[in-house]
This record gives structure tokens, sequence and C-alpha cells, in this order.
DNA sequence: CCCGTAATAT
DNA sequence: TATATTACGG
């Protein structure tokens, strides 16, 4: 049962007892959201911000099983939140908003959430969620089983590129139904190739997320090229590119740490704007950035992950100081032998519902808070998009891939700008006109839209994948299996699976900015204040003329589709529904 | 000889 | 730039 992934978490029945992140800059909305989710017996935890939300999730890996976040937060762009959180644990996400535009929509689940609600939300939207716990869990264990891996894989033999598939993240269920390669075999392969080059390994963001979650199986001190190779378990990927990868991959982090003590030495100011420029630095994709609140970062570094951990206090600061990138990554090494047992992510198919490992460790960054988030990106995005960089229309940022939909793939190549492309349902690049939009959230959280029809933003993720030809393709994967649970963090929580403790991050973290932060959004709602009053009541309450005439509309109807529910009564839903489509 | 990493090449 | 290849010490 455990193994099969999905016993209920708790003691009861399935559903109930379902862990529910819920993320919403507006606290009336995460009040209503809240009464709702635990009238379906979940087990709710609410947070505004979006990097709370992340620091929780990283603090407690499996300590949630669902997220439902917002899509619009001042703090970091719902998408992002929903990038990282499919990267790092992998967890089903579902977006919600109050417009039903397709082009966010689409871009919501193109990002692999795996649902997207309108708001108003109504119960009988919220009870079925479990739904798509129930399946991630299902398919992972299905990936497992299948000695997870042997799916795709991304390695163009020289040079004949394929990009039939485009995956957006790695593997949700969304995009579960990709993987698909067999089709062209044909001969691709060795024709030319198998003298010619080598063929060059595609690090796409599936292929990284495999090997990240190797790494995190493994222990980041304990890893070496051969034994991520053999967790991975790709046909066709030699020990030398993983090394390869390996290498960026310690840069990578070893910059983000670097960046990181840079902060806390500084302060944490905030420098915004300015130059976006992924100072982080890109681990080949764009970067990440992921935020995590500081102060208590500082002391122990990164969060959760143990490996990370280690970076951190060991050289940290001064140290370091002296390279640049190298110094830091040597020490870990050493350090890091010493203890750690994992931790995170090694529950893999770990029963429960706790999300399997797959975090990628790297993002426990901090970056800067204000201007990373919003610019940067993770690693989802795929190297090649670098070639543009050329483009950068504003300086800012440099190019990036828009984001494709479905009808639309744009290869870009690196080395070869036009492949004869095998697959047939691909339709021809345009010449990819980057421009990039970003997001900030800031001033509007409008702007992803597209300039070119479709939206852009964030990353996205395109990957083609070519595939090895011939070679032998048995690898057995000798699955280490190490489970353990994380140790990290601290306990003290009622949840079974990993005794976590849970932080509020509006608590614990005093950073400057997180205040300032709160304390805008509170001054900022007009209907705040209305709202704490009303948090404070029993939810009928909210029915009191009075308050509601404070409320912005569509709190109002909130409240009362919220109302409806607690009656029962669900014919809203079609207003909602209505608009939604589009 | 295998591994992992640094250096260097493409 | 990203990844590959080579060199080298353990």
């Amino acid at each position: 049962m455990m193994e099969n992934g999905f016993s209920s978490p708790r003691s009861d029945a399935f559903p109930s007892g379902l862990r529910v992140l819920v993320v919403d800059d507006d606290p009336t909305w995460l009040k209503i959201l809240e009464k709702m989710l635990k009238r379906c017996s979940y087990e709710v935890t609410t947070c505004c911000l979006a990097r709370d939300a992340l620091n929780l999730l990283r603090e407690r890996k499996d300590g949630y099983d669902i997220v439902i976040s917002d899509v619009n937060m001042p703090d970091m762009d719902g998408f992002k939140l929903l990038e990282h959180v499919g990267l790092e644990m992998d967890l089903p996400v579902i977006m919600m908003s109050v417009d039903g535009e397709t082009s966010r929509v689409m871009k919501g689940v193109q990002h692999g959430a795996c649902d997207y609600l309108l708001k108003p939300i109504r119960m009988k939207e919220l009870r079925n969620i479990w739904q798509h716990v129930l399946r991630k869990k299902i398919h992972e264990v299905r990936d497992i089983e299948n000695i997870e891996g042997i799916d795709n894989i991304s390695i163009m033999r020289s040079g004949s590129a394929r990009s039939d598939d485009w995956h957006l993240f790695g593997g949700e269920d969304v995009t579960s139904v990709k993987k698909r390669k067999d089709v062209e075999n044909r001969r691709d392969e060795f024709s030319d190739s198998s003298s010619t080059k080598k063929a060059r390994v595609v690090w796409s963001v599936d292929l990284h997320q495999k090997f990240v979650k190797a790494v995190n199986h493994i222990g980041f001190d304990k890893v070496g090229p051969k034994k991520i190779l053999d967790l991975m378990n790709v046909p066709g990927l030699t020990r030398e590119n993983v090394a390869s990868h390996l290498q960026k991959y310690r840069l990578y982090l070893s910059r983000l740490q670097k960046e990181n003590d840079l902060k806390n030495s500084v302060g944490g100011i905030k420098q915004s704007d300015s130059p976006f420029r992924d100072s982080a630095g890109s681990f080949g994709l764009q970067n990440s950035i992921n935020i995590t609140q500081n102060d208590i970062s500082n002391s122990s570094f990164l969060y959760s992950g143990n490996k990370l951990v280690q970076f951190g206090d060991t050289k940290s600061l001064g140290g370091d100081t002296k390279g640049i990138v190298p110094a830091p990554i040597a020490e870990p090494k050493r350090a890091s032998t010493v203890e750690v047992s994992d931790s995170c992510k090694s529950r893999t198919s770990s029963p429960c519902f706790n999300n399997s490992f797959g975090a990628l460790e790297s993002e426990g960054n901090f970056a800067a808070f204000d201007s990373n988030f919003q610019t940067e990106y993770p690693w989802s995005v795929i190297p090649e998009i670098q070639l543009k960089q050329e483009q950068k229309p504003l300086q800012l940022e440099e190019s990036f891939h828009p984001p494709q939909l479905p009808g639309q793939h744009h290869q870009v190549l690196a080395g070869h700008p036009h492949q004869a492309h095998s697959v047939t349902e691909r339709t021809i690049p345009a010449p990819l006109e980057t421009k990039l939009l970003y997001s900030d959230d800031r001033n509007s959280h409008v702007n992803h839209v597209n300039s070119v029809g479709r939206s852009i933003d964030s990353c996205l993720v395109e990957t083609k994948n070519q595939i090895v030809n011939n070679s032998d393709f048995e690898h057995t994967s000798t699955t280490t299996s190490s489970s353990k649970n994380q140790g990290f963090n601290v306990s003290s929580f009622t949840d079974l699976e990993s005794g976590q403790l849970t932080i509020n991050c509006r608590v614990t973290s005093p950073s400057p900015l997180l205040d300032e932060e709160l304390q805008v959004r509170w001054l900022q709602g007009d209907c705040n204040a209305v709202n704490l009053a009303v948090q404070d009541k029993e939810f009928s309450g909210y029915f009191d003329p009075g308050l509601i005439a404070e409320f912005p509309v569509h709190l109002y109807d909130a409240l009362r589709f919220d109302y409806d529910h607690l009656c029962d009564s669900t014919e809203y839903s079609l207003i909602d529904q209505g608009l939604f489509i589009a």
C-alpha cells in the first residue's frame, strides 16, 4: 500500500487529511479557501507570499500533497512558483486566478499546473483536488517501476535533431503524455553519425531533472558521475556526459552559494531592479532563483537540502572570497562526508504522499529578493536558448525562449539551425523572435502576455530529443535505493511522514523586505482591515452587509460563493465556467 | 583500470 | 556558452 503511493497520509480515508498548501496574496481568499478546504477534511496551510510558500515546501519537502496557488502575487509570479515547485518538489499544483484568460491558463498548464481554477472557486472544485495527488502518485509509481528512465532522453546523435517532444516540465502528469519516442528510430542512427561526432547530449529539463533526482538521492557529498549515471539510467548517456554536467551543476551551485554569502553579508539589501542580470547565474538555462529568507538561511544555509547545507557553513563566507567559483565547491565534499544523510529526497517512491525527490537543491539559493524573483528563470529553461543572447532588447535579460505552444515549436538548435526533422507534426520554426518580456510582478501582472501572440514569460522549455542511436542500451540501473528521511528540519509537527517543523515565514523571517512587503500588503488593500475583521468572525459573518460593502467586487463574489458552498448551493458555477472557457 | 575532477578543446 | 574530451591524481 504505501508502496502504492497512496494510502492515506493520515489515518483516515484517502482524501481526508490531504495536506494542501494554499498560496494567495489576498488574505481574504486565503481565509475562504482555507475554510472550504477544511470542509473537505483537508489539512490546510496557507501563506500569502509565494516565497513563503516555497520556503515551506522546501523545509518540508514532503509535507504537502498539493499546492493551490494564485497566479498573481506581488512577490513572485505564480507561474514562477509553479515552476519551482515542479522542479523542486514535484507536487501537483493547481493555479487559480480571477480571470480566465486563455493564454494565462494555457501558460499555467504548460508550466505544469495540474489544474487551473477560476475564482471564485467553489467547493465542488476543491473536493476533488485529491485526484491530482492520486494521479501523480500513480504516475510516479509507474515511472519508477519502469525503471524510470527508459523513456526519454534527449540526445542527439550526430546532429539529427528532433523536436517532436517539447516537454515543458519534467515530469508532471501534465507532461506525462509526453514522451513518446519510439517513432523515429528508423534510420537516423548511424547512417552518418556514428562515425561522425559523438552526438551531444542536450540537457533538457527532463534530463536535468533526472540528474537532479539522482544527485539528491545520493547525497551531495557522495555524488559522482558514475552513481548519477546509474541512477539516471538513461540509455546512451555516458559517464562523461554526466561528469560534465555535474561540473556545470556544481559550478552553478557554487555560484549560488557565493551569491548568498554576498547577499548575506550585504545585509540583504534589495538591489532591486537595476540589473536584472542574473548574477546568480544560470546554469545554462536561466538560472533560478528562489528565495529563501535570508536570515534563517544564514545560519544553516540552504534549507532543507542537506547537501547544500554543508556548503554553507563550511566555507561560507569569508573564505570563498578568494577565488571565485572553485573554492566553494571543494570544501563541501569533505565536509559532507561527515554527515549528512541525504535526506531529502531519498524517499522517492516512498509511499505516502510526499513527493518523491526531485528537488533541485540548488534552488535554494537566496537570490536577491526582488529583482531576482521576477527575472530569473529556473534551470528549467533549456540551454539552447542561450543562442540568442544578442537580442536582448532592453538589455535586461537576454532572450529566452518563447514558450512553445502546442502549435508552434521553434526548434532552436544550437548547432544546427535547421535539421530535417523526421517528425511530421512539428511545425516549422519561425524565426524566433525572442523578446523578452519580463513579468515584473511588481508592476503588473499582466505583461506576461506575449507580444508575439503567445504568452511568454518565464520559462519555457523546449526540448528536442534525439535518440540515441543504437549503442547499447543496457544500463541496468542499479538504483541504490536509499531512503531516509530528511533529517534536517526540526520536527514537531503533526505530520506523520516527516516530522518537520513548520515554519511560518512571516514569523520567522524578519527580513526587512518581507516585512516591508507585508506591510504594504496589508496597507494596500483597502479592504484589508475589513478582511482582518472578518477573519475573526465566523464565516457566516461574512455576510454582514456592512462588511461586504467594502469588499472589492471579486471578493464579494468570493464570499458569496463561499457562502453558497456552505449552504451547498452550487449554481454559480456556471457563471464562471462560462467566463472561463473563452 | 576505474573514478572524479580540473583543464582544455570544440 | 554548453558540453566534450583529455589529463591526471587517487
